[in-house]
DNA sequence: AGGGAACCATACCGGTCTGTATACTTGCAG
DNA sequence: CTGCAAGTATACAGACCGGTATGGTTCCCT
């Protein structure tokens, strides 16, 4: 008896995840099979099951990876544009969504999968509502580090700025909003 | 010949408008389908795409009478709440989205239906766009009212604020974020 | 009287959905 | 050399998708 543990992490799982991956973001979770993502990965849904188990994991994986790359992508950016501790490093944030999300229009990948599966019991929503934390944590912290009085309050109002920001400029289509957050973040941690 | 004007207004085409509603709204919108809404509205699909011609404008039609909606209950809620111009009638806006939300997860139906048609040329994209460029002039209008300098900022910014706070409530998970809200728009209106 | 709007019931269309089954090949590690 | 993970190819299951077709009934307005 073979107990056949699932290991995505082969060459073909990657480029499962991959395809999966541009195509959830692109056009919806719902709005992709996986008979597409197989053919489109170069590979089968045999493996494709073999790999992931079923389409909500590979969702699941989509999103932890997603989440991944957008702490480290951050944390570099950071570290290359606003090393010092200070408002400038918060706003720093802002400019670091500005160039991830450049020449797109789908905004955030959370917020759109939480429109679709949230309230379920898909394994997603944990991974979700992490990245709303972790992104509030972040902000708490670089607050404090910055030697703001109050880091927790501040630090949160400043995460609702930058999650009305990404909603605003992609959903609403105004492309100013990054700047009006920019602005609005500089005033909440003035004095 | 005849030209059968297609007229959503009929006590039949109401029921299906409401069922629809509920379902987009609870479920997501590929999630549910037109069998499901017939079936729930006590009619049949014939009767559905005689009065609304496809899913998509059944969809469009969904997302207009939520923004009318959502309108009259925000401007009789602020008359009845929060009378007088000034600060205080701008985070009453907050009041009435969380009692607008109260008891429910599924946050923004404009942000969510971006999720699912964003990007594509669905009816429907239209209304949601239209939809968060009402809300921004709305909190500018009572900014100006409220006699605070450079509305068109402020308000902007607040308006950011009231995005962020049903994002983070909703898909966060993190129920402070109105009491945030308000926190950070009264120092956005001070002085 | 008659025309048409509104509605119900049912069946069908081609396609897509997630997921499984079967059978085979390749390459590597003990 | 053998056992197994990883992969390909193809077919199928059963449900559901949006949308159309056919045919009938009720009721109102002219």
């Amino acid at each position: 008896m073979t107990t056949t543990v699932r290991n995505p992490h082969t060459p073909t799982g990657a480029r499962i995840l991959d395809t999966a991956s541009a195509l959830f973001y692109e056009r919806g979770i719902r709005a992709v099979g996986v008979d597409l993502i197989a053919n489109e990965a170069g590979t089968t849904k045999k493996t494709l099951y073999d790999r992931f188990g079923s389409k909500d994991e590979l969702v699941a994986a989509y999103l932890s990876r997603r989440a991944a790359r957008w702490a480290a992508y951050l944390t570099d950016y950071l570290d290359r544009h606003a090393t010092e501790p200070g408002p400038q490093r918060v706003l720093a944030v802002i400019d670091a969504l500005e160039e991830w999300l450049k020449g797109q229009d789908r905004g955030c990948a959370f917020v759109n999968a939480y429109a679709e599966i949230g309230g379920t019991d898909h394994p997603g929503n944990a991974v979700i509502r992490q990245d709303k934390q972790d992104m509030r944590a972040l902000f708490v912290r670089l607050v404090e580090e910055a030697g703001i009085p109050d880091p927790e309050v501040v630090g949160a109002q400043v995460h609702l700025l930058y999650e009305g920001a990404i909603v605003v400029r992609t959903a609403g289509g105004i492309d100013e909003a990054y700047d009006e957050a920019r602005a609005a973040m500089t005033r909440l941690l003035s004095r």
